[in-house]
DNA sequence: CCATTCAGTGAGTGTATACTCACTCACATG
DNA sequence: CATGTGAGTGAGTATACACTCACTGAATGG
């Protein structure tokens, strides 16, 4: 129960969102139609319209949704690590984000969205999430600004070796750049 | 005067894959209409065509001209590098890069397709360009695959830094992950 | 019992766009 | 001159899709 009560259109809305991540994520921003997010969520396409201006900012929410469960995913890691070293600490982090991509949509909703950053919402949105996924891992981590950027480049590797299916059926010269890094 | 003597169809033919390459990179896969690439190469969009037998082929081929031009680059860096230590060879090629990529355009196209990797031909055509282009980093400089794993890594971010805009007008918190990348 | 509000929809509209086809024109060659 | 070839196009077709609008039915409350 909570404090706060949502009316049924509110809870549409989370429902939407959800089901916009996940065909976001499957066909991109463009490749993606509204009468497709209406049917995964089981409502008409007129009435995604009532909840959401327009796609464009039904997407930005997608991915503002998107960035809350990263945030979320990297500050539990960070509260589980065993050691508090900066190493350590950005260890943890980057294991909790790895778990957290497991089904890939978080990953390819990324993805998608920096192919249509040039959309100024959504280019927008993009930074806000790398801004706040930036300084949360510098500041649990306490670790050097060097090592914040390590973290942040080999997660953009990450998204590489999954969009590129690298992880799932690796050709030999794979491990050459999927070796020790930690993907679904 | 070429050794090959190429007809007028093959001569079009570059200059729509160069138009291609401009208007892919500008707006993605889907986002980018044919008769706007035509219009670009000042002909007919029913020519392009007569010279492409779809969308989906034009998009491959501009992008595999696009990792011809990653490629000669990275050898090009690799071949002015002052010094042949591994670190130094992969420092000159990193160089390169950044250089080639001052117009931006091979770099959205890069991004592009992988947002567009779900096409099975795209994704096919990424999977060979990534591979030719860590095995010819790995090669040439004979780093270790540590060391050329990062390269990539560091390679992903640059395209991140880029997309977001980033470089162009840097927040106060944006150096943290760009300090020390070279980008266009 | 009437009035208001709100969730939800069916049936559109206008536009963009991948791809096709019948055609023209310039030119080279016998 | 006749004829064949290859570059190049105008005018389509078919479809998909973002977005709109007039409407329904049910609950709520005075």
């Amino acid at each position: 129960m909570n404090i706060t009560k949502l009316s049924t259109a509110d809870i549409r809305r989370e429902t939407v969102v959800a089901s916009a991540i996940t065909m976001f994520a499957r066909s991109g921003y463009l490749g993606t139609s509204v009468a497709g997010i209406a049917e995964h969520a089981g409502i008409s396409q007129a009435y995604v319209f009532k909840l959401f201006p327009s796609k464009e900012l039904l997407f930005v929410t997608a991915l503002e949704a998107c960035f809350e469960l990263v945030l979320a995913a990297l500050e539990r890691g960070a509260a589980t690590s065993p050691d508090h070293s900066p190493d350590a600490m950005l260890f943890a982090m980057g294991g909790a984000y790895a778990e957290l991509i497991g089904d890939r949509s978080l990953l390819m909703l990324q993805v998608h969205a920096q192919s249509a950053a040039s959309v100024p919402e959504i280019g927008a949105a993009l930074r806000k999430g790398l801004r706040a996924t930036t300084l949360l891992a510098k500041s649990r981590s306490n670790a050097s600004d060097e090592a914040v950027q390590r973290f942040i480049a080999y997660g953009q590797l990450c998204h590489l070796i999954v969009v590129t299916g690298l992880d799932h059926n690796p050709p030999d010269w794979a491990d050459l750049i999927t070796a020790g890094i930690r993907h679904p």
